[in-house]
DNA sequence: AATAAGCTTTAACAAAAGTTTAACTGTTTT
DNA sequence: AAAACAGTTAAACTTTTGTTAAAGCTTATT
């Protein structure tokens, strides 16, 4: 994992470095606030560990800015004194994924650590390359459609528009936004291609199988549900 | 919020009690790790808060069986001794999302809360669309509509009446509104087409409920009351 | 550049579903 | 009790959806 550590204390963050670097992590320094904003705000780093107490912009303002300005994702953890509460309870509020008291035991940042990489991993399910939806999967990455396991050939706009449907399961979707995110046409000329490619897709996915993927809700739109 | 806490000591477990009931929560209590299990396991409550040290089931054990044999989602947050690292770690090994160490300020445990919460709802941004009064609901996205969680099927325009209603819950809504917003009609023309929908719509929401919904106001319109 | 194959779009029609009108009945207010 | 207001019903009407075939495009290949 890359690891940014933003912490003044020459001693404290290259104790850090040591021992993340010993479990094979990957550890960019910064030793004040505005240099941390600068490498952090890209968000290439799967951790962002703070300190609360840095001369210049503090911890506290730096999580701010991360979270709430550039809308950064990767999880942060601040560093405080022990006892700040009041630090704490700001630093989660402001957006803080974890906090550790100073002084810490190692072991205890690195379970921190792991949990919050856990905890990130998780969310990406929902980035993967997989969408699917009773028997029938999608695989982004290869364009490969199936049910049941078995291959489904589908077109370019046939794919594009069950995958939007996928993409919004659960989710009725009109006319027009499929016109609109699958056809890129924004207003209608009384064309009926949605039907069309309704019904192209439903023979393709739907003939040989009981189980129908797609419900129409008239006047509304389409839907597919869990 | 739906919150449970697992803490044996009476009083500590009665102090997070009160604290979170004057914050609008909604506490359940269990004295004990087996009861906490039985209580957790179906994941109804928005945050389990769990003391590691009890008799009998231990909160790591439990932690470890929520996450990991049950996979319940929601987050948990352990209580410690103070100092007790080793434990710490455990926890969040075995999936904990957070920890405090004890004793600890009302205020930190509020901030971990919310903080914990708020990670929550970020995976289910599909929630925020549902409308809903006494044993009726209707979801947004769906379209669906449920009486007593038994799906009733409507049509796109008694959908639509159903919904300026509920937005509109707890006030009056004038025919002359219901033509505009619903209709899309700017000046009426003698129709009652509004009387007629009513009347489908009762049809399918009240008809085999004692409970009414929808109420008339002789000479004013319609309202939907809690 | 011409051809062919595959994909996309249009258009016509049939079928299904939903909406509106209007006549009639019932209820509340004056 | 009359007048105004609201509710019900069924038939007429409109809109929406599904299907098919043919025409129009693109793209790869000769």
């Amino acid at each position: 994992m890359k690891i940014l550590v933003v912490e003044d204390e020459q001693n404290v963050s290259s104790f850090i470095k040591r021992g993340l670097e010993e479990q094979g992590h990957q550890v960019t320094q910064a030793f004040d606030g505005l240099t941390g904003l600068k490498l952090a705000k890209d968000d290439e780093f799967d951790i962002n560990i703070l300190d609360v107490v840095m001369p210049g912009m503090n911890g506290i303002d730096l999580c701010d800015e991360l979270k709430n300005k550039y809308y950064i994702t990767s999880p942060i953890l601040m560093l405080t004194a022990l006892g700040s509460t009041e630090d704490i309870v700001i630093g989660l509020e402001t957006g803080a994924d974890d906090y550790l008291t100073k002084p810490f035991k190692f072991k205890e940042l690195l379970a921190r650590i792991n949990a919050l990489s856990r905890r990130g991993n998780e969310n990406e399910k929902s980035t993967k390359s997989m969408l699917q939806v009773k028997d029938l999967e999608m695989n982004l990455n290869s364009k490969e459609v199936f049910r049941n396991g078995k291959e489904i050939e589908l077109t370019a706009r046939e794919f594009r528009l069950l995958e939007y449907l996928l993409i919004n399961k659960n989710r009725v979707v009109s006319r027009t936004a499929l016109l609109e995110n699958v056809w890129e046409i924004d207003f209608d000329l009384g064309t009926n291609i949605i039907d069309v490619y309704i019904s192209y897709l439903r023979n393709k996915i739907e003939r040989d199988y009981p189980l129908k993927i797609i419900k129409t809700v008239v006047g509304m739109g389409y839907i597919i549900k869990d």
